[in-house]
DNA sequence: CCGTATCCTCATCGATACTG
DNA sequence: CAGTATCGATGAGGATACGG
């Protein structure tokens, strides 16, 4: 349970998943991932890449020589251990989008009496 | 990623699983489930409880007759279908922990220079 | 026992403007 | 291009008290 936790507070959040999956494909430079993200600011991007790197997921590379800096991002190889996480959230999704068409949420809100 | 993002939309949060997991080892009474589910108050479980029976996760039995009334709640089938993507969160929470053992904070915040 | 009502705090996230 | 700074809105979540 506790593991649990803790990976909910990592990936946890609007962004996290959805900035790894971008990542999935390749590394990717900041504005090219802002594009892929749809609906990110370049501030939570920042912010959450930073997070994602402290833990070890993402990795940094700065080309420090060109003008303007080019920076790019790829998933580090750890982050790549969550291709499984990924998979179980993206099969439920979608599993349960077909469940919702046949079960109207009004027949679930009725109470359940027992004897 | 639109499914996944509906996954995170719907188990999102600091409760919900940690609800779902309490309730995996069968059916639990409101106050026995609360014990449960370390640190959760009575409003949270309430209001996670009925969103998860909303969404055909979880079911609500009422036992009207006995004073004072008595409530139980269960895993419905579909709420069963978690299965995989709570194993995959647990065996990932798990493995990073492990990862985080050899992997000190301070490498990770290291620039990485590319020519 | 099983909740609801109320009030409150704080983290998250967004918009906008700005810098190296 | 790749961010940071600032301000502000919103909503998740907690504390406490009370009701059926």
């Amino acid at each position: 349970m506790r593991a649990v936790r803790d990976a909910l507070d990592l990936l946890g959040g609007k962004w996290k998943l959805p900035i790894i999956v971008g990542l999935v494909h390749g590394p990717k430079r900041f504005k090219q991932l802002q594009r892929e993200v749809a609906g990110i600011t370049a501030k939570m991007l920042s912010k959450e890449l930073k997070e994602l790197e402290v833990n070890g997921l993402v990795t940094r590379y700065v080309q420090a020589d060109a003008a303007p800096v080019a920076v790019t991002y790829a998933l580090a190889e750890h982050g790549t251990t969550l291709y499984p996480v990924i998979e179980a959230l993206q099969g439920w999704g979608q599993q349960h989008r077909r469940f919702i068409m046949h079960a109207p949420a009004v027949a679930l809100a009725e109470p359940v009496l027992v004897a």
